[in-house]
DNA sequence: TCGTTTATGTCGGAG
DNA sequence: CTCCGACGTAAACGA
């Protein structure tokens, strides 16, 4: 069977496909880029995902997401792989000049991904005890908190003294457009609030590098810090955390 | 020869590696995760990086980037590759349970990628015909103009009326975080400089998102369309385009 | 669909 | 190193 036949049956039968090959490259949509002849590596993915690796870095030097249409040509001697994304014009042209290796293969990959470790995870921790993270007893009000077209305040306290206390969580370090993302969000809900109500603004993380830090003085808003790994004390002691995530360092 | 000398000689050699395996991962840094036992692809490259891919989706589901220093070890019958970056205390485990295909070569791939229409290309456009783009004449005064700690102005202008005119571009939608920028570096600019020299503002974007026009607006903030495709005609007239982008739908 | 936010973001550039 | 901003960012989630 020929190549593009081969390939064909391949992306039908929605098998996962690994070439190597010898090749060029081009791509034209939100940008247009060329890439000149030499030997990478092809995944094309049961969902239509294409993904082109050199043999160097981490990021792919071209792809297709998901849901693209792939189809393939026969083109002197050996063929030609079109990537498709209609619905906003994007085209991705592999001209195969040398397949050095082809794999093709339904793949079974049906495992659950498990992460902790991220900024809902260190969100949580704080609800969960805002005394030992943020240093003062807080009573909820709300969580993702929905500010229209403002976007979303990550957790909404009271103090005790009956004001409101926005807070914003970075799981790393927080730099200057934390502040301002912080600074949006209290103003919104200044704005929508009656004038006598005090709201304060706290920036939470590991971590501020020195401009945040010196903007957050200048527009009147709090800072602490807060890491991950007493998040994960936190939520470990209060049942919260997946037993997979117990012994870690 | 055995799995793990063979992968163990690859490496040393620089090779790159393309592994089809069942096996289960762990990773443990910056944050930590757990995948279940499954089929997938396995790329190992010359310069370190490790991307394990499913059979679905654009990203890989774990990874180590290029620099860290890969290891082999005998596991069960089978092996484990252990991927480290020792700096920042991260650890990626694939525990390999069987090998479906295994693909080691030395790659060559030095051909230059060329990529057109990003922020750099409209920036470019802007500056060489601010009457076409942003609809006055305006005479430069820096680009990628630094504000110290505030970062960088993309354009500084000054208009017919010798006010300093500063332009943040950008090349899709803008949305209420970029006028925030534009914002942060037009407040720096009049910090820095003499009260009575008025200081304009410009958002140029295809696209505005509705909150990013009423926040302008409300800052005093000026705002034009600008496009890629305009780009890069003003480019092509100019001949700042190279050839290969010449032809473009 | 658009708009907003997160990411083990990665990458590159400047200090 | 750190800080800053762009990315064909992708992916998730909500309106």
């Amino acid at each position: 069977m020929s190549l593009v036949e081969e390939l064909r049956q391949s992306i039908q039968r929605k098998n996962t496909v690994i070439l190597v090959a010898r090749c060029t490259i081009t791509y034209e949509g939100r940008a247009s880029s060329k890439l000149g002849e030499g030997e990478r590596i092809i995944l094309i993915k049961e969902d239509g995902a294409v993904i082109v690796h050199r043999p160097f870095s981490y990021e792919p030097v071209n792809y297709q997401p998901p849901g693209s249409i792939i189809t393939v040509e026969e083109a002197e001697g050996s063929c030609r792989l079109i990537a498709l994304r209609p619905r906003i014009h994007e085209k991705m042209v592999i001209e195969l000049k040398e397949v050095k290796h082809f794999f093709s293969s339904r793949l079974e990959d049906r495992a659950e991904f498990h992460m902790w470790g991220d900024e809902q995870d260190l969100r949580q921790a704080i609800i969960l005890d805002p005394v030992s993270t943020l240093g003062e007893e807080l009573e909820l009000v709300g969580s993702e908190f929905s500010l229209g077209s403002a976007g979303y305040a990550d957790i909404v306290f009271r103090d005790k003294e009956g004001n409101l206390v926005v807070v914003e969580v970075k799981r790393k370090t927080a730099d200057v457009s934390s502040v301002y993302q912080l600074k949006r969000y209290v103003e919104k809900i200044r704005r929508e609030c009656e004038k006598n109500l005090k709201v304060r603004a706290i920036l939470a993380a590991p971590k501020f590098t020195p401009v945040a830090i010196v903007v957050l003085k200048r527009e009147g808003l709090e800072y602490r810090e807060v890491n991950l790994q007493h998040a994960r004390k936190i939520l470990k002691q209060k049942g919260n955390l997946p037993s997979f995530f117990h012994e870690l360092a």
